[in-house]
DNA sequence: ATCGGTGATGCAATCGGTTGTATAATATAC
DNA sequence: GTATATTATACAACCGATTGCATCACCGAT
């Protein structure tokens, strides 16, 4: 039946006031509430619940430019990565009245920019960025329209935009002091795409960490792959145990590149974690149903999303608030992938 | 710098024109057009263009009660079951120009309801349900308000809304048939929770089809699960292989109690597919990386998310559009958890 | 020359809240 | 008892696009 939505001019006339003031009533701002006298804003509230009265969000977005949105965008929610940032972001904005609005780019330039260009155009209050590109081209312009920016899943080198992630470098460090507390000393790094900070801050890390142990890292130990995928895991192991057939451990950029070096081994015979053992990095909720349990980093996603989005929250009620980035911690999950080293027989 | 957005009238007074001209000029309404002058539309039109103007999406729903946004509700998001649905959907929305609105109802009802209102009070031009519940309060409250609805995974019992779900019953009859053929007779079903349609159908088409085969069901070698869980799946497998050891098949409502049957045969030294073989349903982004990979019904979760968006879309431009209720096929993935069966030595 | 018709455009009301300013009513001060 | 604050409310413009209606120019027909 569709009956008409009650207005604010309904509960005006049923309360005796003019809209002006029912308005002012309901207003969340103490200001205005307060330059009206309590008694009639306990009627116009009242009657206001009675009705069931619901302020139209586009008549009011229109006159206060503010449309109680948020737009979120990430590279894509397949990645099971993404999905317990996306519910922790969505539970701290639902809290606050916030709806999001979401959109996956697949590290696709140009579908980020209309996917953002239908966010911004839709007057959403901020944005939370989850890609993980190192480069800012959508950010700065994004600062450039004075609209509140929060980054999730990584952070700007110079720490000038709010963010959100674990700290991949101390991640790192747990996983490559974890296989050097195993005795292992021949360890090669499988490093992510470059053009993500997640790759860059890793291989980093790697580096940093080996050379504090005093373990010299040789030359192409370190692989690059091209994606944070299962197949290019594979490729990228083959080559390695083949230019060092020595190696007895492998840090692996993520579970996706992890789980492609099992592929590997199998291949070639090599049992996991008998002859080379092997580390991965986020806890891919599927990590530790795999066959052997694969030792990862993890970090509390959910809560990752939520403080994201709390920042933002925070920066549109205080565009001025503090530059906040934080840093939640990562913690080693030692599985079956990775054991004591043990002399390899000839 | 926040430059002053272009308006409407900011076009209308460069192109000499009266902005109810202007508006008519860009409307995409073919009959609206029309009416205009094609070379003064041109002229609108080149200058819109290069002053990048776009409408004020709130200003433009205040007019005509369209917002150009879907809500979208699941249990979920962590569930992967939905990932690729959403994305689906999105991809589809995105498309045809709409945002999409999602929101996690941990099949809670109060939750649900909280956010069905703010979406309904933001103006959402339609509803997309991926809830599996089987009660309709929501929906029937939606279809008042002659909002577009689509289900998604799921069907109503009379089909008098709008869905795209896989088969079930047809998924259900290919395991069984598969298990079958393989020379199973003792087959138990690990049921779902009965208030969700998936559940439902899933038991449904059990029964049949192995009554279509001329195979007794013996009582109680159906179990119902509680939840759609691990915990569940352990939990309900130990008491059957317990009550039933002769068992050599089961089949399973989803993956998540498949893969509690896993944990079950282990503890009680049951090799899988030696000595039991298991078929799960949904295909779970883990189920081919599990150990035994899982032998599994597969639908598309894509297709369906993609499908359901297009069903939106078409009611929202033609709310009378027939009521169009779609079967997306599932398929039967063999893996390694089911095989012939064995005689049992005693 | 006049009229009806058609095509193109201008005009103004409208959607539903918000908020600066004016006004009225009451209280306080002298 | 008048002047001045103070408080509560009313008024009206406004946000930006949409759309029914009015208007006007120009056409061919009579």
């Amino acid at each position: 039946m569709a009956a008409r939505r009650v207005t604010l001019r309904d509960i005006a006339r049923l309360a005796e006031v003019h809209p002006g003031t029912a308005s002012r009533a309901l207003s969340d701002d103490e200001k205005l509430k307060k330059l009206v006298n309590p008694e009639t804003a306990a009627r116009v509230q009242r009657i206001a619940k009675e009705m069931n009265y619901n302020p139209d969000p586009a008549a009011r977005s229109l006159k206060t430019r503010r449309s109680h949105s948020v737009g979120v965008l990430i590279p894509d929610i397949t990645n099971p990565l993404f999905p317990p940032i996306i519910r922790g972001i969505e539970d701290c904005l639902g809290g606050n009245g916030f709806v999001v609005l979401l959109g996956n780019t697949d590290d696709d330039s140009k579908r980020e920019r209309m996917l953002l260009d239908g966010m911004l155009s839709r007057r959403v209050d901020a944005m939370i960025l989850a890609t993980a590109k190192r480069d800012h081209d959508v950010v700065v312009d994004i600062v450039a329209q004075d609209l509140p920016v929060v980054l999730v899943n990584r952070v700007l080198d110079n720490h000038a935009i709010p963010s959100v992630a674990t700290d991949d470098m101390a991640g790192i460090r747990m996983a490559v002091n974890h296989l050097i507390s195993l005795g292992h000393t021949k360890i090669a790094h499988l490093a992510g795409p470059q053009e993500f900070s997640t790759g860059a801050n890793r291989i980093k890390s790697f580096y940093l960490t080996m050379n504090a142990a005093g373990i010299e890292v040789e030359p192409n130990m370190v692989s690059y792959a091209e994606s944070f995928s299962q197949a290019e895991g594979a490729k990228r192991c083959r080559e390695l145990m083949a230019a060092f057939p020595d190696v007895t451990a492998i840090v692996a950029a993520n579970d996706m590149l992890a789980i492609g070096c099992y592929q590997a081994f199998e291949e070639s015979g090599i049992r996991c974690p008998e002859d080379i053992s092997i580390v991965g990095f986020n806890d891919a909720p599927f990590s530790d149903k795999i066959s052997p349990p694969l030792t990862s980093i993890t970090f509390p996603h959910y809560q990752v999303g939520f403080e994201a989005a709390n920042l933002a929250v925070e920066r549109i009620h205080n565009p001025n608030s503090a530059t906040k980035v934080l840093f939640l911690p990562p913690e080693l999950v030692v599985r079956k992938s990775t054991t004591a080293v043990s002399v390899k027989l000839k």
